[in-house]
DNA sequence: AACAATATGAAAATTATATTTCATTTTGTT
DNA sequence: AACAAAATGAAATATAATTTTCATATTGTT
């Protein structure tokens, strides 16, 4: 029996049960978290009732005692709360207006992307940026490690920040010099290192030895749990979305996060030099 | 203690725990739900670790022991819930004022990144998709051209495509020799050209030249009517998009154009490889 | 009002659950 | 490699929760 079920039962046996069970019964319907979370004791005391009698209630209802009605109501709050997770964000895509029965190849990369950058609302606070830009406007040259499929994100932020003027080195690898370039990073700079799972092994390698030297390392990872992410002074995070087993719709993600990053900056470069007037 | 404070705390020590600690972390971060409602046995069970290792686990962060732990957990189901409840009401109400009160500048790039997947949804049409697909499948190699801003986007289908196992070649203009390597272009390949205004003026005219040669064009831009949709035998339309008189949001568009332009690609190799047996 | 049927709750008994203990393994250091 | 310190997990123990029992109270019927 599921916990939709279960509250039908209980309104429509309410009026053959016993005062005593209607007054459970009251109760229940209207303290279904406090039944699916509470030990009979505390429920008791709260609706003045003794324990002995919540257990005639389950067992009217064709449960084998207290504990199996529970269970019901466990279920149900975890299912609410799923099912309310899900109305978020179908409202959020009627907002977007966005048709539902789209079978189409792009209508389902751009739905998936839409819900991406709202992904990325939960997952990166404002704090976060600010303070990542906050690190890149102190440092000499902030070095930017993104191999494979965050390399485009890479030559992203490395054409934004050199129109910002801002001192960088994509670390692209070329002529496989990945480590050799790495080696260039001085104290005073800064390293942006962007890597999802499978981790690019050379990517963590190197945020591993900038942040022993005392270098400060900013990190765009899908947790800040992942291997990368222990790494981090600061951890842009941003979950990993999939559309027919396909990740790279994440991209859409990551490039609006790195435009973002590269606006914060801007501000709080013009902010400094109003400042310095 | 509360919950968002316990995660923050899970999340912060997670470096200076043990191994089997760490283990524990990562499966509480990621099942909040279950950790609040099972027991310490089933939970034992389903994250595959001893129960006193949970009680440890709880131990570690100050608790008296793994219960007073959990009804962390349960407030925390309950709050989130809650919470829950609360933004779908608020979505209901928002619906019709269609503007956030968001003033942040990540919460403007989201909504603009949004805004310019849904124009997506407009102006490229799956037919166009399709044949831009045929053209690339039934040619050679796939010249990618795409300067300064739009190099990202290059970057990207050069990656995915090889790993399609599709040749192709970066114009990357390294050494400075854009036009060189426009020159390898042979009858039978293919170029996909992509460029906005200011239009990169060596795209346009690499593309006018391969046009004239009879060689197939394939343009991503901002109109047809732009100099350089004019050269394409097909041409997948990005309206342009600002926020705050920035540019880079239509990055995220054009990301998710060129995934689906890439599944598509796949799609139709794959069908091509069944009608083959 | 007297009786039988049903409902009730305090306390005992049972069962489930959490915690502690301690022998063993793993890890880190000299 | 040898040792000490720390971590680990199986089993024993302690604690907490649920369920049953049974004496008492309430309700409905004649």
């Amino acid at each position: 029996m599921d916990y939709e079920h279960l509250r039908k039962e209980l309104v429509e046996r309410y009026s053959i049960l016993s005062r005593r069970l209607q007054q459970i019964t009251r109760y229940a319907m209207s303290h279904p978290n406090e039944m699916g979370i509470e030990t009979i004791a505390v429920i008791a005391e709260n609706s003045e009732v003794p324990p002995s009698s919540l257990i005639r209630f389950a067992k009217s209802f064709g449960f084998s005692g207290f504990s199996e009605m529970q269970k019901v109501f466990q279920q149900g709050l975890v299912s609410r709360m799923n099912e309310y997770q899900k109305r978020v964000q179908n409202l959020n895509l009627e907002r977007s207006q966005l048709k539902e029965g789209d079978k189409s190849n792009l209508g389902n990369f751009i739905q998936g992307g839409i819900q991406a950058l709202q992904s990325l609302r939960k997952t990166v606070t404002d704090e976060d940026l600010e303070k990542a830009a906050s690190i890149m406007i102190e440092s000499g040259v902030v070095h930017i490690a993104a191999q494979r499929r965050s390399f485009p994100i890479g030559t992203y932020l490395t054409y934004a920040l050199s129109h910002l003027g801002v001192p960088n080195m994509l670390l692209d690898s070329v002529g496989g010099m990945f480590a050799e370039q790495g080696k260039t990073i001085r104290k005073g700079d800064v390293l942006l290192a962007i890597s999802f799972s499978p981790y690019a092994n050379e990517v963590l390698k190197l945020a591993g030895n900038v942040q022993e030297r005392g270098i400060p390392v900013i990190v765009i990872s899908d947790s800040i749990l992942s291997p990368l992410g222990l790494f981090a002074d600061v951890c842009l995070e941003v979950e990993e979305t999939e559309v027919f087993g396909f990740k790279g719709v994440i991209l859409s993600a990551l490039m609006c996060l790195s435009l973002s990053l590269v606006v914060e900056l801007g501000n709080q470069m013009e902010q400094q030099k109003k400042e310095m007037e």
